[in-house]
RNA sequence: CGCGGGGUGGAGCAGCCCGGUAGCUCGUCAGGCUCAUAACCUGAAGGUCCCAGGUUCAAAUCCUGGCCCCGCAACCA
């Protein structure tokens, strides 16, 4: 049983809808999934919500629905979103399931039994409004809360704590010896400089539940529920314990026997907001419960759109599913992962997003295939001539450089690589002229020749492509008569199409949508 | 000295790690072509690579100092 390539991306919390950030994370996530199993390596690829804590029981409350019943709805709203993104994901984890509440117990008993935890008295303010502590830092200046807070008393609560500190050393060790462990790298120094300039805190990873009721029951107390982000966590290694991975079940403590190698996780993508949570608690968690760490964190910036912070408050918004609806999930797909390398913070602006479309999906890639197919239909009745291997070298270059880029999951620059086989093609058009060999019948042989190279380009571009755009390569396919999809990297080598082939209907795959010019 | 990101032709970006003729897309102007989704191709104009020092035969790229912009309460990737 071979170890499958294990990604995942961050749970996304059901308090709300979903907004472009998640679907940027989701998508990456995705195409990095499907280049994997493009390359041959099986691929396990797992998204899913975070359902607990006391936003989702309080947002429940105010609609007056049982907290289980809110989460049921809105998850099914985000899996039906994940289907509008074209996710091939093999799981959806909702921590609200029994199989995670299993192993999170599991993980609580066993922690709590080798001495990991620790019970501590806080002393501290607290808002009965907000149900939550506040710090000094919440103080206004003059000293007072602020009124949002309402009532605010000094409470003292007994919780549970995780003991994180002993571990800093050894986490800062980890860190330094593998570089690749929190990719980019800035983000890297960012968790460095933060653990040899701090002094970690224990980590608190209970709630009272006379306090908060909709979480995990600590299994030791029953007086308790399991902090939100402890529990969430651990979603990254249920499903592995769910479908059957060895060191996870024995991690658990759990006899079954095991029928798949998952863990450690390959990638876990996340947004740099939660980059402590990934590169600090989890590693920590993971030592103590005596599981491989994951082998990466890659974390991906965030949003703007025309220039400034996208936030609800002000309407400064993308809606994915409006995108969507109105220009397709692979434009939206291919915008997303081309405009932004995974780092950075990128910026949204629709005309940006209708530069690229036009430009790039619509004048490049779909005006390349169909001028290819009119030409092939015209002069040759649709059936493809003898094989030619005139642009064998260029595409070749380009499928094998993509490969490379894929492997290191440098998706953007992936994109710019294939669109070189895509000028390349556009370009080898103006240069033999089909159009004008097609008058001279004694320039057949050469028009063959300029129609195979054509024809094969675009569908190597529909396998290099397919990580990105499943949907539109599977429509290059079909327009090229072949079955089945370009989803084998494998395929990119020159020479697929066959001599005699009859090739399918051409039609636009990007339709323009802004005005022809006058 | 709280932390982090960034400042490259009109716009948006890549290049910076591993110094060596400044690149891409859009836009503008001129031309070519006509198979194609008025798409495609060629050429041109347009840049103190934030500033100042330093290292070097050579710096957008490395080092030092400075200036400016953005994010770091909540919703939230």
């Amino acid at each position: 049983m071979s170890k499958k390539f294990y990604i995942t991306t961050a749970i996304d919390y059901v308090n709300g809808q979903p907004h472009l950030g998640h679907a940027y994370e989701k998508v990456i996530t995705d195409v990095i999934a499907r280049a994997r199993r493009s390359l041959g390596q099986e691929a396990f690829f797992l998204t899913g919500l975070d359902e607990h804590g006391q936003k989702v029981q309080q947002a429940a409350e105010a609609e007056g629905k049982p907290t289980q019943a809110y989460c049921d709805e809105l998850a099914a709203s985000w899996k039906s979103f994940a289907g509008r993104l074209n996710l091939a994901n093999n799981d959806f984890i909702r921590t609200s399931e029994p199989r995670h509440k299993a192993v999170v117990q599991a993980i609580l008993s066993r922690l709590h039994q080798e001495g990991h935890f620790y019970k501590e008295t806080y002393r501290g303010y607290y808002s009965t409004r907000q149900e939550t502590f506040l710090t000094e830092k919440d103080r206004q200046p003059d000293g007072s809360w602020d009124p949002i807070y309402g009532e605010v008393v000094e409470l003292e609560e007994d919780n549970y704590y995780f003991k994180l500190r002993a571990h800093q050393q050894w986490l800062i060790d980890y860190l330094e010896a593998n570089p690749q462990f929190v990719q980019p790298g800035y983000r890297r120094n960012e968790v460095l400089g933060f653990l040899k300039n701090n002094t970690l805190e224990d980590l608190c990873i209970t709630r009272p539940v006379n306090r908060l009721a909709w979480g995990i029951p600590v299994p030791f107390d029953k007086n308790y529920v399991t902090y939100v982000w402890f529990d969430a966590l651990v979603n990254y290694i249920t499903v592995p314990a769910d479908h059957g991975d060895a060191a996870v079940l024995h991690a658990t403590g759990n006899s079954a026997t095991a029928t798949v190698d998952l863990w450690p996780a390959d990638i876990h993508v996340i947004g740099k907001d939660i980059l402590k949570f990934h590169a600090v608690y989890w590693p920590i968690m993971l030592k103590a419960m005596g599981l491989p760490l994951p082998r990466q964190v890659l974390v991906h910036g965030w949003w703007q759109k025309d220039g400034a912070k996208i936030s609800k408050t002000t309407g400064n918004i993308v809606d994915p599913i409006a995108v969507i609806d109105e220009w397709g999930i692979d434009a939206f797909r291919y915008y997303v992962v081309r405009e932004l390398d995974i780092g950075p913070d990128g910026n949204w602006t629709d005309a940006g997003f209708s530069a690229r479309y036009h430009a790039e999906l619509a004048n490049g890639l779909g005006n390349l295939l169909n001028r290819a197919l009119s030409m092939l239909k015209k002069y040759r009745n649709g059936v493809v001539p003898a094989a030619s291997s005139e642009l064998a070298a260029d595409a070749g270059k380009v499928a094998g450089e993509t490969r490379e880029l894929l492997a290191r999951n440098e998706l953007q620059a992936a994109l710019a690589k294939v669109w070189e086989l895509v000028n390349r093609a556009n370009l080898y058009v103006e240069q033999t002229a089909p159009f004008k060999l097609a008058k001279d019948p004694s320039q057949a042989k050469r028009l063959d020749e300029v129609l195979y190279n054509l024809v094969e380009s675009c569908r190597v571009l529909a396998v290099l492509l397919w990580p990105f755009l499943p949907t539109s390569t599977a429509k290059i396919y079909a327009q090229l008569g072949l079955s089945g999809e370009p989803d084998r990297l494998d395929a990119a080598a020159w020479g697929g199409l066959q001599p005699g082939h009859t090739v399918g209907e051409a039609a636009p795959l990007f339709p323009r949508k802004d005005q022809p010019r006058k």
